[in-house]
DNA sequence: CCCAAAATAGACTGATCAGTCGGTTTATAC
DNA sequence: GTATAAACCGACTGATCAGTCTATTTTGGG
């Protein structure tokens, strides 16, 4: 693991436990067993730091995505398996993901809406997802989804999403009961699309 | 206003804007119009005001769906009026409130959160909402719910809600489009009930 | 093997800021 | 009218910490 990785490792660490502005740079780079010089060689502040981590992030949650997304429609051999099966599949992703992820999960819950995060990076981020985007506005044409806003359908399944994540971090083992991912699938894809 | 209530206005002024730790005391006190031992006077430390200040506008809310929910019953003569209607009223409620109170609101979902909101605050606010979580324990032992567990439920329709408060902030005109409250409640609805 | 650039180190500092303290004013109770 | 407590004031301070600076080590290309 690189200095670089070790730092961002400890700080993500350092920030979920104690927030940011209780977390010293000196307490970083001493739990990364790295100098205070090196952390500022690699990041020019610490907020640059935080918004790097921010970034490594949901560029790590993405990438799984893209793989896993890629895998499923190579398994059926078809990229069109029908809007509901890509919509499940990102959904159940995502969650895989998060109950993967605990820490890096709760660092995005904590800091994803809090000043510290520059416009400029969350810019980057939604670029990114741009791609997933487009299943909803497909969905919409097609009269399939509810006919709302672009951004506020997006914004209400990720909430759902992310609030199925928080609950199930605390209690994991009841993401494996019997039904319990059909039955909120179910809720998930009820509050979006017109028919059951 | 109360040199206490001058503190809680531009503490929260200041911290959704800059965010907690870049609003120094001294900055709150100045804005205030108050000296630094009047804020410390009043609060033991920072953290005692911030976590106020979030108790301060929790219970806002809460006194403010009190006084409307109780209202709507009165009207109907009958407090009884189904399930759906009182969820719907809670739904309405709570939405017009964030629209009237912006900045509270991007406070609650800024630090809400947060590190700085000690677990004791977070206690007091869940005690003070318990009798709306009855509402959906009924709903669930009646059938007409998914039955999933009640405090997955209760995260799934408030994350609905604070997604959909976002977005009208943003664009408050559209909150009154003709039928946006409909659709929007609908997919509120369906998220969490058997039958549309 | 050599050299330059990148990475690493950690002591140091200037600035900032939460909270204190001693004193004054205002409200309340008797 | 006076005693007492609560509210208020703002200059001050001790501690903390982000970021600098200079020096050393590692790396890789030629």
């Amino acid at each position: 693991m690189s200095k670089r990785d070790q730092i961002f490792s400890a700080a993500l660490t350092l920030f979920i436990e104690n927030g940011f502005d209780k977390t010293p740079t000196s307490a970083i780079s001493k739990a990364a067993g790295v100098a205070t010089g090196t952390l500022f060689h690699h990041f020019k502040t610490k907020e640059d730091l935080i918004n790097d981590l921010y970034l490594e992030i949901k560029f790590a949650m993405l990438e799984h995505l893209a793989t896993k997304m890629a895998l499923a429609s190579n398994l059926t051999g078809n990229a069109e398996t029908g809007l509901r099966a890509q919509i499940k599949a990102l959904w159940f992703n995502m969650i895989e993901w998060v109950l993967q992820h605990p820490e890096e999960y709760r660092f995005l819950a904590q800091f994803g809406e809090s000043a510290l995060i520059a416009s400029n990076t969350h810019e980057k981020v939604e670029q990114a997802f741009a791609d997933y985007q487009a299943l909803f506005t497909q969905g919409i044409e097609e009269g399939l989804l509810y006919d709302l806003p672009m951004d506020l359908l997006l914004s209400l399944t990720t909430s759902h999403i992310f609030a199925s994540c928080n609950y199930f971090l605390q209690q994991p083992e009841l993401w494996q009961e019997p039904d319990m991912q059909r039955k909120v699938f179910t809720s998930f894809w009820s509050l979006m699309a017109k028919v059951k």
